[in-house]
DNA sequence: AGCACGCCGACT
DNA sequence: GTCGGCGTGCTC
């Protein structure tokens, strides 16, 4: 309920300046309501902010100032404003900067624009022409349709003299109309795919889930192929059936192009699509439609969830499981938790869907927080892939080569066969290291803390890190011996030649993100190859993220063991999910598919659970792990990340910190640190990190704030609080 | 975030 | 003497 507020009255606004909280100002003439989208004076400027409530502050009334002017927008909803709150406390980001991100819209400002469209006219035109013809038969086909010039010109194909004339003979009018239009309307009652036994049951629970109009949250599984999407796509038609907005939440650009296809298919229209690769235009119009109810599925990125829905009734997940659903800079937030915030706030549902859940989400689910739905088989008739492990330390490699002798005889009895193969590496570029024989020293980046990569495809060392490339040397940066840099071990560059060395005659194709310079290459890249224009397919870690390959039969992992070293936390679950994952891309359609993990150590825990197939097992077992150690989900942490171009200084402050923690103790905290982050130069600035463990229970945000009110950092220091980090050392 | 105010070093 | 460096503080 928005609360109406007369004009004069004293009023809260919350703008988006890094301010501690709302400033009161008078309602401007006409009134205006709570979270109306407002431009309010402060100081010399004028700043956009929501109006946040009645004015209660003890600022002297005599200098209260009006509102400037109330924006063309939906005010924001309670509980939009309750979810920024929320989300503001939960992550200790202040709210301004909670606010900024949901008013993150071009054009908010401006005059609801105009556009000037064509409609039909009364008249017939006096003289008949063929292209006239071709004009008048667009615009009777799609009766009530308005048509800017360039949509006409291009949808009859004539030139736009060709309608400025039928205008002035009549047959056309001119009109303004809204620039920003709503959506086409989804139709919610089409009949969707048939569905399986399985497949239909979990698509009633969460039908009945959406119907109950109240907070819940399921957890979807269902192996790589077993149709997770149509199903939850049944829950987004009971809710668009009953008047609320879905939103589905996509780890990756390049997978809502396919979506897209998906949601046109069943409802018969596109779902609005937000994400960095949309233009401003269609930015502002979405930002103003989700506010008006002109938009009624959104596709989008993790931010499409500080979007100003109207009536948000469903939130999906898809891939729950992804890191990048974790932003890692400037607010840092996880989609995934704040979705269940956001839909717990506005009495809506939550689909978190993935073939290999994250063990947050599975934990919640064995503890009955979330509603459980499996989907076990696979639709059609593919079934899961073998898989097998290939003992490395039994094969005979010869150097420099990274395809044993077995996987190459499955890769080329594939082709025999006129199947693909995919052989996956996760590292990017030609090699990992550059080593100088002479010295003994690895090229690092000069920002920071850092190996550079070679890519032989661009010609540079690069630093994965910051993107910063050199020439490759051919002098040692350290030493300055000459020809003495080595390139040491493989990346995808590199297996790419040892494939063409090795099946000169196959056709090849590599898919890694910095092969391609924009999210529709790659794209288009990912349908040549599903369409059979390769034979064998080398891709990083984004072949793992739901793409389609029908002919794919084989897949091989080239190094398995990537991933288990390291002390991360989340190592085995993350090495676990990205195995599964990958497996998962092999026989999707008729052709039964294989799994080849090439590993040292096959009798690695992780690597037995992945080739056993026995998820549960693993899942329950590193639960347990998890649980003794006090570790996430069962414990809470956060990290703290200082940083300045001062290491020293940088460690300075870590340490007045760490030795200053008596409100963290009071809640049975513990703090470690500091020590250097795991990356611990970024761009010129050492970053030095402390943890702190909480049990689950503790009020550690409150804490955490507490803790670090009292430090004044010195000019170009900065500090971030990241609760519940996705790594840590 | 801006922008003003304000207090110390090198210039016409 | 002043121009200008950016440290501190305020904005309803």
């Amino acid at each position: 309920m928005n609360d109406f507020f007369p004009g004069g009255a004293r009023i809260a606004v919350l703008t988006t300046q890094p301010l501690p909280g709302p400033l009161d100002y008078l309602a401007p003439e006409g009134g205006l309501s709570t979270g109306a989208v407002v431009e309010v004076p402060l100081g010399p400027r004028r700043v956009a902010g929501v109006v946040w409530g009645r004015g209660e502050g003890d600022f002297p009334a005599s200098k209260l100032r009006p509102v400037s002017r109330v924006l063309e927008a939906a005010p924001l909803t309670e509980g939009m404003r309750d979810f920024l709150i929320r989300s503001a406390d939960y992550t200790l980001t202040p709210p301004y900067q909670m606010l900024r991100m949901a008013l993150r819209a071009p054009g908010l400002g401006d005059e609801p624009a105009m556009r000037r469209v064509y409609r039909l006219g009364h008249h017939e035109p006096s003289r008949m022409t063929p292209p006239r013809q071709q004009v008048l038969a667009v615009m009777e086909e799609f009766a009530e349709a308005a048509f800017t010039l360039g949509e006409l010109s291009e949808a009859a194909g004539v030139s736009t003299s060709v309608i400025k004339g039928l205008v002035k003979a009549g047959a056309l009018r001119e009109e303004e109309a809204p620039r920003d239009t709503p959506y086409p309307a989804l139709d919610a009652a089409r009949p969707g795919l048939d569905l399986t036994e399985d497949q239909a049951e979990a698509a009633a629970r969460l039908r009945e889930g959406v119907a109950s109009g109240t907070y819940g949250t399921t957890l979807l599984r269902g192996v790589t192929g077993s149709g997770k999407t149509e199903v939850y796509l049944e829950a987004v038609a009971e809710c668009l059936a009953r008047g609320r907005q879905a939103l589905v939440l996509l780890p990756e650009i390049a997978l809502t192009g396919a979506f897209l296809a998906r949601v046109e298919e069943r409802f018969g229209a596109k779902a609005a699509e937000w994400h960095s690769g949309i233009t401003m235009t269609e930015r502002r119009r979405l930002w103003k439609m989700v506010g008006e109810g002109g938009a009624e599925l959104v596709v989008g990125a993790r931010s499409a969830l500080f979007l100003p829905f109207r009536e948000l009734g469903l939130i999906v997940v898809d891939e729950e499981h992804d890191t990048s659903y974790k932003q890692e800079e400037g607010v840092l937030y996880n989609a995934r938790d704040m979705a269940v915030l956001r839909a717990s706030l506005s009495g809506g549902r939550v689909i978190l869907a993935s073939a290999t859940p994250s063990l947050e989400s599975w934990v919640n689910a064995e503890q009955g927080k979330y509603e459980r739905l499996d989907l076990t088989s696979r639709f059609g008739p593919a079934v899961m892939p073998k898989m097998r492990a290939i003992d490395m330390r039994a094969e005979p490699m010869s150097h420099g080569t990274w395809i044993s002798p077995s996987l190459a005889a499955a890769v080329e009895a594939r082709m025999e066969k006129g199947e693909q193969s995919l052989l996956f590496l996760n590292r990017r570029g030609y090699a990992p290291v550059t080593l100088c024989r002479a010295c003994g020293e690895q090229v690092a980046c000069r920002n920071c803390d850092a190996r550079m990569v070679e890519h032989r495809f661009l010609k540079r060392l690069m630093c994965h890190q910051c993107g910063e490339t050199i020439p490759v040397p051919t002098v040692c940066p350290s030493c300055e011996v000459e020809g003495k840099l080595a390139a040491l071990g493989p990346g995808v560059e590199r297996l790419a030649e040892e494939v063409t060395a090795r099946f000169p005659e196959a056709r090849l194709a590599v898919l890694s993100s910095d092969l391609f310079g924009s999210a529709r290459a790659l794209k288009a890249a990912i349908e040549e190859i599903a369409a059979g224009a390769a034979d064998i397919v080398i891709g990083t870690q984004l072949v793992a993220k739901g793409h389609n390959f029908p002919l794919l039969t084989l897949v091989g992992v080239i190094d398995s063991d990537l991933g288990l070293q390291g002390s991360d936390l989340r190592a085995a679950e993350k090495t676990f999910q990205l195995i599964r994952q990958v497996a998962g891309r092999a026989g999707r359609a008729e052709a039964p598919g294989e799994a080849l993990l090439q590993t040292f150590q096959p009798e690695h825990p992780v690597i037995r659970a992945i080739l056993s197939g026995e998820e549960e097992r693993f899942w329950a077992a590193e639960a347990a792990e998890r649980k003794a150690a006090g570790a996430p989900p069962f414990g809470r942490m956060a990290g703290l990340i200082l940083s300045s171009p001062d290491l020293q200084a940088t460690f300075d402050i870590g340490n007045l910190l760490a030795r200053n923690t008596e409100k963290l103790r009071a809640i049975g905290a513990e703090v470690y640190g500091p020590a250097p982050a795991p990356i611990a130069r970024v761009r010129g600035r050492h970053r030095v990190r402390l943890l702190v463990k909480a049990a689950k229970s503790a009020p550690l945000q409150q804490a955490l704030a507490e803790w670090v009110a009292p430090v004044k950092l010195p000019a170009n220091f900065r500090l971030a609080i990241d609760i519940d980090p996705q790594s840590f050392w």
